[in-house]
DNA sequence: ACTTAGCACTCAGCCGATAAAAGTGCTAAT
DNA sequence: ATTAGCACTTTTATCGGCTGAGTGCTAAGT
């Protein structure tokens, strides 16, 4: 690594560090460089010619800027790993029965805990899940509650009441009849096709309508993104937040937009995807780092984590690797294993 | 109302409305009393004298003490409501279908967003629900979805997978088992009678220790506090906590924590509780207006609405009234409806 | 051709003093 | 009892001065 590249890790290194703008002095004392300050002071000077670096007033110390971050994230970053997360994925990992959803989440409570950042679980697009199943569970004189089990194992629910007393009969042979017409449907045509139902269940059942709306309802809100936040606390004690409230008013903001979270964290093409400090879409100050997870028999969802771009990007990125290869080889192994395990004659399970 | 009430409700008010301690010429100023200042500040001087306001320093203007909130809220307080909320709770309850708990959530979304505040809902305690159905519905190969319905129609699920195929019939039956079993269980007796019946599903199906570890696992997770927090971002507009981040921290911490959560909501014996800046519980410039809420055939629930101690009582408590009475109102009007328009036979619906 | 010592310069941050504003309490007169 | 008047207190804002951390530039050294 050249001298130049060398100065410009410290610089962000140190700035991450500190949240301090860095000086020529400053560099030297810490890390003992054998330059003088005033070579430093050059180098400096070259870095913010070519826009890595800025100044925050005339005579400041020198901040990273984007560019410098990126140029960091891409040709200087080191990885930094410990046993600590390694053992903490370990832990949940080991855990007997566990979903994919039940890892994730726990894994991104402890990227938060350990990053003292947010991260952000984007679940599989709902539209290219499709229905397995329905029931229609009686809770109570006149309430009962539909149940809707898509192909990734996600559940969505809604309890309705009806005005009349409804004979149990009635209820199965309308689970039945919309189980059959239903189940295997891609969520994004349930609207539609459930329209077609329609004209069927009302000869079928007491109080369809009021059945017919809570389905329909229910479907849009599969829609709807399935998105968790974990850690948004941490970024209380993130110090560029501590005098400028209206910074994190934004940041906050935009954690409470699903439609913006998912935009922000979904596009990229590769693996891993680190967004840092885009001017257009008011995230100046924020740097996302967002990796796919992708686990057998479930769709594609994502794991970002998000902070002001001053975020310890060696390790953010490296703990983020981690956890998503690890999970994703933990489950690709259980599937073979149990893949081989199987005798290939196909009784039962699959089509019900 | 005698002119010491007075005077101290202008120095609530006041200071509820603008954050700053507030003194006798402001008063007059504002609110063109006919008393010179001189008396108002003799009058401040008594209620201080009893612990109602309080000054920042020597000579700065007054602030209501906890005391003389709660004189505030219990003797002086006016009803204030507006049109815009009954309109806006209006439009929620006329949707065609809604459980009570959309309904709750939706109606402390407003109350979040007309109060600026945060607004929490427990749900009823799990441990007096019962479970009413049970359903395993494969999803897959090899994994499957247990869902579980209570008598208030509150969902769990989890998705699980298993080592080997299993026949679609053991399934079937295991699920008649279970349902006959534990059907009627409060949720406080799952686990026990779970493990009695360990032995008679261990004979019946194949990877049923895997369902077993499942099935135990939502059980706990039953237990876990039904708590949801809206408006949690409304509290950065407080001007309280725009310069003093830790106090904001603190809250958050509290606000994230269900147990304490639950804690501070709970307890009460009134229909409305209000407690307002306890020393004690590290909530000294905390105050939480919570209710009870009760719907026919469900278990009893609370809203509340928390933020800084200098809240606009006035509002919160009649909005949180108002919201709690019609929601109350609304689904005890349509029991009565659907009970009288009931013929009392009795066919089908309940037990199933 | 780099490096670096040295120097002049800049600017945020921290006093300290001063002045104004907003308040209070007290006293004496109404 | 009320209030006008006044002395006193405290915060807040402003201004100049000073310091410290920093820069850029130049000229000398390697």
């Amino acid at each position: 690594m050249n001298r130049r590249d060398q100065i410009l890790k410290l610089v962000v290194d140190h700035f991450i560090k500190t949240a301090q703008p860095v000086g020529s002095q400053t560099l030297i004392d810490e890390y003992h460089l054998d330059f003088s300050s005033a070579t430093i002071r050059s180098e400096m000077n070259a870095l913010e010619a070519d826009g890595f670096i800025e100044k925050t007033h005339t005579s400041s110390g020198r901040v990273p800027s984007s560019k410098g971050y990126r140029y960091y994230v891409d040709n200087l970053r080191e990885k930094s790993i410990d046993e600590e997360i390694k053992h903490r994925i370990q832990t949940v990992l080991d855990q007997k029965v566990q979903s994919s959803e039940a890892v994730i989440r726990e894994s991104c409570e402890i990227l938060s805990h350990m990053t003292n950042l947010v991260s952000v679980v984007l679940g599989p697009n709902a539209n290219e899940e499709k229905l397995v199943n329905l029931q229609i569970i009686p809770i109570g004189e006149r309430s009962a509650t539909a149940v809707f089990v898509t192909d990734t194992g996600y559940v969505e629910n809604k309890t309705f009441n009806i005005a009349e007393k409804i004979k149990i009969d009635d209820v199965q042979s309308c689970v039945k009849l919309l189980n059959d017409r239903l189940s295997g449907t891609p969520i994004s045509e349930l609207v539609p096709k459930m329209q077609a139902i329609k004209p069927l269940i009302s000869d079928l059942i007491v109080g369809h309508d009021i059945l017919y709306q809570a389905m329909l309802e229910t479907f849009l809100r599969f829609a709807s993104d399935r998105l968790s936040l974990y850690g948004r606390d941490k970024l209380l004690d993130q110090p560029e937040y501590s005098h400028d409230i209206n910074k994190l008013k934004k940041i906050m903001q935009m954690l409470s937009s699903p439609e913006l979270i998912r935009d922000i964290t979904e596009q990229g093409e590769g693996e891993l995807t680190i967004r840092i400090g885009e001017s257009d879409n008011d995230l100046e100050d924020v740097a996302i780092v967002s990796a796919k997870v992708k686990v057998p028999g479930q769709k594609e969802g994502n794991i970002a984590i998000v902070g002001p771009r001053r975020m310890d990007y060696e390790k953010v990125i490296s703990y983020l690797e981690y956890v998503v290869d690890t999970i994703e080889k933990h489950f690709e192994d259980r599937d073979d294993l149990v893949k081989k395990s199987t005798k290939e004659d196909d009784n039962g399970w699959k089509k019900n």
